[in-house]
DNA sequence: TTCCGTATCATTGTATACAATGATACATAT
DNA sequence: ATATGTATCATTGTATACAATGATACGGAA
C-alpha cells in the first residue's frame, strides 16, 4: 500500500516545493539542484525544472541562468506587506462586488455564513472547517468582483496567506469575530453600500493581520 | 548572418510567446500545441512547456491537464482593471517610498527627470527614450518602497501595461504632462508629504489610463 | 608565493524517447 | 437509428540523453 507512495507526487511537484519552501524545509539562500530535488521527490529533472521556473515567477525562488536556483523564502516583512496590500485590494474587491454581485452569489455567501456558524458552535475540531469556509467566502467575493484580474491577484495573495496562517494561532475567539465581520460585509453589499463594504473588508483583513501579531 | 536567426529565440521562448499572445498573434481560445509552437519558434517541446506553464501563472494561458493549453488573452476590461488596481498600489508605493527612500534614490529620480526633459525637448524620435525613462522612474519608486512584495506586484502589472501602451498613442502632449506629474510626485516625496505623494501617484496612473481612452 | 591558463567536472539548457491519457472513429448489438 | 464498446491516434506527462555553460582544481611561469 505504501509501495507506490513516492509516486503520489507526480503532477504536484510545484505545490510540494512551494509548501516546503514556505514551511522552511529549504532554508533561505539554499541552492535547489534539479537532480537532488528530483531524487528527494522521486521524480526526474523535468517536473522539477517546471516547478522551479514557476516558483521564480511567484518570487519564492531566484534563478540565475546557467547557474542555479536559490531559495528566496518569505520574510516577516513580506507577510506584513502582503496583508497591507491585500487589505486595500479586498476593500476594492468588496466595492466592485457590491456593484456586480449576482443573486446566486449572495445566496452562496449566506450559505457559507450559515455553515460557518454551525461549525463554530460545534464542540469538536472545527478549525479546519471554519478555515475552509473562510477561504470560500473570500473566493466568492473575488468572483463577484467581476474582474478576472482582481480575482487572480487576490487568489495569489491568498495562497501565501494560507501558509502564514498555519504558523499562527487560529484562536476560536478570532474565528468568531471573523465570521461576524463577514456578516457585516455581506450586509453592506446587500444594502448596496459600496463605501461601507470597502471599508469593512479593508478593516477585516487588517484585523486578521493584527491577530497574527505582526508589527505594523 | 540570417543563417542562425532561428536560434536567437533560445532562452526567450517565454517572452516571445507572451508578446505574441498580447499582440494578438494567437487568438483567444486558440489551442497552443507544444509541438507546433515549438516548430514555429524553432525549439523543442521542453522550452515551450516551461513557457506555457509560466504563462498560465500570469493568467495569459489556461492549461487543462492532459488536454491542452488555450490562449486566455487580455481584454479591454482586464486592462482597465489593471490600471485601477495599479493606481491604488502606485499610490501606496509612493507613500512607502516617502518613508523609506534613500539619498541615492532621490538623486537617481532627479537624474531621470532631467534626462526625460532633455529627450522630450529634442526634435527627433524621443518617444522610445522617454518611455524607457518613464519605466525607470517607476522602477526606482518600486525599489524605494522597500517592499519586495510591492516591487514584485507592480513590476508584474507594469509588464502588461507596457504591452497595452504599445497599442495606444504616445502623444507628445501626454509625455510632457506625465513628466510634470513625476516631478510633482518627487517634490512631495522630498517634502516627506506621504499623503500628497500617494494622491499624486494615484492620480498619475489614472491620467495615464484616461489617455488610453478606456472607459471608466 | 602568486598569477594565469587549461583540463575536468558538476550543473543547467535543450532535444528526444517513452508512458499515460483523452479524443475520435468505427464496428457491433439492441 | 442509436447507443455502446473498442481500437487507434494525437497530445500531454515524464524520463533520459546530449550539448553548453560555468566552477573548480591543478600545474606551470613569473
Amino acid at each position: 500500500m505504501e509501495e507506490y507512495e513516492d509516486r503520489s507526487l507526480r503532477g504536484k511537484v510545484f505545490e510540494k516545493l512551494r509548501e516546503d519552501i514556505l514551511s522552511g524545509v529549504y532554508k533561505e539562500k539554499e541552492e535547489l539542484r534539479e537532480v537532488s530535488v528530483g531524487e528527494e521527490l522521486g521524480v526526474s529533472r523535468t517536473p522539477v525544472r517546471e516547478a522551479l521556473r514557476k516558483l521564480e515567477l511567484e518570487g519564492l525562488v531566484r534563478i540565475i541562468p546557467n547557474k542555479g536556483a536559490y531559495v528566496t523564502g518569505i520574510t516577516q516583512e513580506d507577510v506584513r506587506d502582503i496583508y497591507k496590500i491585500r487589505s486595500i485590494l479586498e476593500g476594492l474587491c468588496a466595492r466592485w462586488a457590491t456593484e456586480h454581485i449576482t443573486e446566486e452569489q449572495l445566496t452562496e455567501l449566506e450559505e457559507i455564513l450559515l455553515l460557518s456558524e454551525f461549525h463554530l458552535k460545534k464542540k469538536d475540531a472545527c478549525a479546519e472547517q471554519v478555515s475552509v469556509l473562510d477561504g470560500r467566502f473570500h473566493k466568492v467575493l473575488y468572483e463577484a468582483s467581476n474582474s478576472r484580474i482582481m480575482e487572480h491577484v487576490l487568489s495569489d495573495f491568498h495562497k501565501y496567506v494560507k501558509m502564514a496562517r498555519r504558523m499562527s494561532v487560529g484562536s476560536k475567539n478570532r474565528a468568531e469575530k471573523s465570521i461576524q465581520e463577514h456578516k457585516e460585509i455581506l450586509e453592506a453589499i446587500k444594502k448596496k453600500d459600496a463605501d461601507m463594504a470597502e471599508q469593512l473588508a479593508n478593516r477585516h483583513i487588517m484585523n486578521v493581520m493584527a491577530n497574527l501579531h505582526i508589527e505594523e
